[in-house]
DNA sequence: AACATCCACTTGTCTGATAAGCTTATAGGC
DNA sequence: GCCTATAAGCTTATCAGACAAGTGGATGTT
């Protein structure tokens, strides 16, 4: 143990992520993925360490594993761009793309969400939006706060549509708007702007009116473009 | 070892399936999850794979593990549904509830994705398409054949999005679709029917008529509905 | 050239330790 | 009595070394 010991993460998540890092930028030669040989000597950690961290990897479908095979790259097309630490691992180029796509993806979604959650909105259900919408007029000076605010309300309006899998994608969203906070320090300007979007997505599912909720909540998304993402 | 010898699949794996079972069917207790030392004692294996099987319902967010704590169970709302692992352990009702939730999914993203595809179709991906086409229409006699066949009919258009967050949810919906069809030996009939539709998805996609490509795309899935869900 | 056998390499599983983190209870001081 | 600090005992994390089992290629034979 002759190196600084810093423990953020479990180890074979350490490893994984290097490995990935090392994937996601195309540093990897042939189909030949990092077999566990391989990450002993490199990281000189044991072998439940390097097999854990290869599992992590499989789990992403990153690579695929079978015994008496070598380890192998799948292609980059079938990773799981839902995984928080796949987001983490990705360049910064890459990042940005699959934000982007996020957020597209959340253009689809979500309005088609609202027009659900209209209809089946509840009084419980309003009265907990009111609260959340409340808070959020609150802490418009504070951003973390307000972002927090902010998924909660969205990811409330998710579970009114009773869907188990979009209730997941709601979820991953997550992710990625904490990692496009990370990499841009965002509009401090427009966060009064999106309190009054959020007011009219809720004044929609009050009034249960499932086109103006839908509207409503596509010109929120359509106006709360992906931050920092020039081109 | 007297237990008879099946591998079909890795030992860490039928555990965690064990587990997700128990726990998805509400026979866990409390908010304490399996630890590893009732794992050895129950299923007499070692503690890698203890670890292991505990990983992977980590992975799927069914439970969180934590050094010097005790797994702890987590909310089911926010497990991974879009697992193959979890569709397949799921006891059945909650499989039919998902399948037919996944399949509302479908009906509001393969559409957009339909008409977003209709603007960036080229000649190469239309050739493909007409050639899966082709092959279907010759596979009507074979279920098993045409599946895959329709699975990548869909994933090709997909592709055409340029979106992987919408490429990672139809490449989960293979895995609902192969359920689907595993726990109800669907509609023989149907198939024609089906060909034909995927036909006016095409035409409209030669035609790069975004709105034509959509609401064929629509008017397929809410034929196609799930199949053997009752009510 | 076709086929069977064997061998080297890979991942899967087992055993038994030690390290590190958390919870709880206990003992001490006030 | 109450609060605090220490220690004990639980949990998961990591290590080490061994053997089992599956795969693929080399080898050798026919």
């Amino acid at each position: 143990m002759d190196t600084v010991e810093v423990k953020l993460q479990t180890l074979p998540k350490q490893v994984a992520g290097v490995l990935a890092r090392r994937i996601a930028s195309g540093g990897v030669a042939g189909g030949q993925g990092p077999s566990e040989q391989q990450i002993l000597q490199e990281f000189g950690v044991s072998r439940a360490v390097a097999r854990e961290a290869l599992k992590i990897l499989a789990s992403l479908d990153m690579i695929e594993i079978a015994q008496g095979r070598r380890v192998v790259l799948r292609p980059a097309e079938e990773w799981d761009y839902l995984s928080p630490l796949l987001i983490d691992w990705l360049p910064p180029e890459q990042m940005r793309e699959i934000l982007a796509e996020a957020h597209a993806t959340r253009i689809i979604i979500e309005p088609a969400i609202a027009a659900i959650a209209a209809k089946h909105m509840t009084k419980e259900k309003l009265e907990r939006l009111g609260t959340l919408l409340a808070a959020m007029s609150a802490s418009e000076d504070n951003p973390d706060a307000y972002l927090k605010l902010d998924l909660d309300f969205h990811m409330e309006i998710c579970r009114a549509a009773q869907n188990r899998i979009l209730d997941r994608f709601m979820y991953s969203s997550r992710w990625w708007q904490m990692a496009s906070r990370r990499i841009s320090n965002q509009m401090p300007h427009a966060l009064p702007s999106a309190t009054e979007m959020h007011r009219a997505i809720y004044e929609a599912l009050v009034a249960r009116d499932e086109k103006r909720a839908e509207e409503a909540m596509r010109r929120h998304l359509k106006k709360t473009t992906a931050v920092g993402l020039p081109r």
